[in-house]
RNA sequence: GCCCCCAUCGUCUAGUGGCCCAGGACGAAGCCCUCUCAAGGCUUAAACCGGGAUUCGAAUUCCCGUGGGGGCACCA
């Protein structure tokens, strides 16, 4: 047996925002390739023109690439088995659609829907499975040629055999064996001349030569016409692989896309778009995604790399998962403590610039150590140190008092921390701290009361970075000038 | 209605007949550290859906229930 070389895809089709369903579709293929060192393909299966959304390709594109999941053959790349897009392969599946045909695998249908409709609801009605009742079956092949020739609409189905069974292999599940007489005479061209996902899917991964299909557990039910239709081309048949699918965080239902509204409420969001502007980074979304459906032993933060170096693809789980938003925050918040202080600064800059802020690079550079290990989301970096790029700060004046305190008392305390700190030359961490700190001994005060004034006038938030790192970084002056103001709000109150 | 899949702490999972009075992670609780908030360290509570069978021995194999999920389109 010859070894192939290892060639996975993600196939989505264009019809809506991209979430982490798709995500996690896209994920797995290309971990397998990765650490097999095979080939990861992008291909895009837009043959409903019904449900097609302009845009969602390049959304799917974008989000691929914002997590880092770049492929080797693609739509807008290319390669060697272009194109890439289903609706410009439409002479491929219908030269497809007609071998199967001469190989008496598959019939030209003229029904209409109409017709099928009432055939259904009849069965129904009978308490039957409704399924197409064989009309254009037992047609002659020569009168069938003539009415597609004379520009009758027709569909292409596949001849599902009426007796047997066929075997399927699921690499997670093991093999399943499934009565034809229980599978239907399935369309497979559609009269718009494209072909459904049954055929399509089928043509391209032959044509595309993938060795792994890792999709979604929706197709399960369906891989028995699958195998049907790759056999009836004499074709290999590639290692499936079917996910489970994503249940809402209560574990009660799938994972669908109307929860989003809710979900943005608390910061969530199942779309990667939302995602990125609610300030989640890509490892750490990756991260979170992996580890639904994948089970690793042991020391669940991973790089990327350390992904692909431990992925395999019977380690991936057959049962559904329910969305975690809470492990999400936790991946989230170690990735970025991960980060390089360069790293971390280059993506909060744009949350202060986008408020307007003047963030200066040097400064910015002396915080981000402060904040690394206080950021959930990137957009928590306002929240912790927006203080540090403005001019003046105008704290809430009932937070400038200390607990046990009066207002008075608390003028006090801050005039008397403004006279330590303007007796210093510069402010810093090892000359404030000491002095501050004999001042709280003397005056009987707790370390809370007064570095609870101080932070709030110079920082004009209750919960900061520490407050001497944060004083040494906002200057001398600034802190002087943010002090004495506090001192006037308290003497007003 | 019919067909299929799944089933370990609240959640994600490890576990492939003895190493399991079931391990890790998130979350929760407590303690330590501490200028707030975090981070970090330590500790605790928390699970093999039920019933049969096979076996000296079952979370692990088989059967039946139950629960959950998916599918039955000229959608993917």
């Amino acid at each position: 047996m010859s070894i192939k070389p290892v060639r996975t895809r993600f196939a989505p089709s264009p019809t809506g925002r991209m979430h982490i369903g798709n995500a996690r579709s896209a994920l797995y293929p290309f971990l397998l390739a990765r650490h097999l060192g095979g080939t990861f393909i992008l291909r895009i299966e837009d043959t409903d023109q019904k449900r097609f959304e302009l845009g969602a390709e390049q959304e799917l594109i974008d989000g691929l690439h914002w997590l880092g999941l770049n492929y080797d053959e693609g739509p807008d790349i290319g390669g060697p088995h272009e194109p890439y897009r289903q609706t410009e392969r439409r002479a491929i599946y219908h030269e497809h659609a007609w071998k199967l045909v001469e190989l008496d695998k598959a019939f030209p249908c003229f029904c209409t829907s109409e017709r099928l409709g009432t055939v259904r609801q009849e069965q129904l009605k009978n308490k039957q499975n409704p399924r197409y009742d064989g009309l254009c079956r037992t047609l002659d092949s020569d009168e069938a040629r003539r009415r597609v020739n004379d520009g009758e609409k027709y569909v292409i189905r596949f001849k599902m055999p009426k007796e047997g069974s066929i075997t399927t292999a699921d690499i997670l599940r093991g093999s399943i064996t499934t009565e034809n007489s229980a599978l239907d005479d399935t369309v497979l061209l559609k009269s718009d001349g494209l072909p459904t996902y049954h055929l399509g899917a089928m043509v391209d991964d032959h044509e595309m030569q993938i060795t792994h299909v890792i999709r979604g557990s929706e197709w399960l039910p369906s891989m028995p016409l699958h195998i049907h239709v790759i056999r009836a081309f004499g074709w290999d048949e590639p290692v499936f692989a079917h996910l489970s699918v994503f249940l809402k965080p209560n574990g009660k239902g799938k994972m669908s896309k109307r929860d989003r509204a809710d979900d943005m409420k608390d910061g969530h969001s199942i779309f990667l778009g939302d995602m990125k502007e609610l300030g989640y980074i890509p490892e750490g979304v990756l991260n979170w995604i992996a580890l639904m459906g994948w089970g690793v032993a042991e020391d669940d933060v991973m790089t990327m790399n350390q992904m692909i170096e431990r992925f395999s693809i019977d380690s991936l789980t057959p049962s559904p998962a329910a969305i975690n938003f809470q492990k999400l925050d936790h991946f989230n918040a170690t990735h970025i403590r991960l980060l390089t202080t360069d790293d971390l600064a280059a993506r909060i800059k744009p949350y202060f610039t986008r408020e307007g802020l003047n963030v200066d690079e040097e400064v910015l550079l002396k915080v981000v150590p402060l904040l690394r290990e206080r950021l959930v989301t990137l957009d928590d970096c306002l929240s912790f140190g927006s203080f540090f790029f403005k001019d003046n700060v105008t704290p809430a004046p009932e937070d400038l008092i200390a607990k046990g305190l009066d207002a008075v008392q608390s003028a006090q305390v801050a005039q008397r921390a403004y006279e330590i700190l303007s007796a210093q030359p510069t402010i810093s961490h090892e000359r404030c701290e000491p002095p501050l700190r004999a001042y709280v001994e003397e005056s009987g005060l707790n370390v809370n009361q007064v570095f609870g004034i101080l932070r709030v006038a110079v920082t004009g938030q209750k919960v900061s970075p520490p407050l001497f790192e944060s004083m040494e970084i906002i200057g001398r002056e600034k802190c002087l000038l943010r002090i004495k103001n506090a001192i006037e709000v308290l003497k007003k109150m």
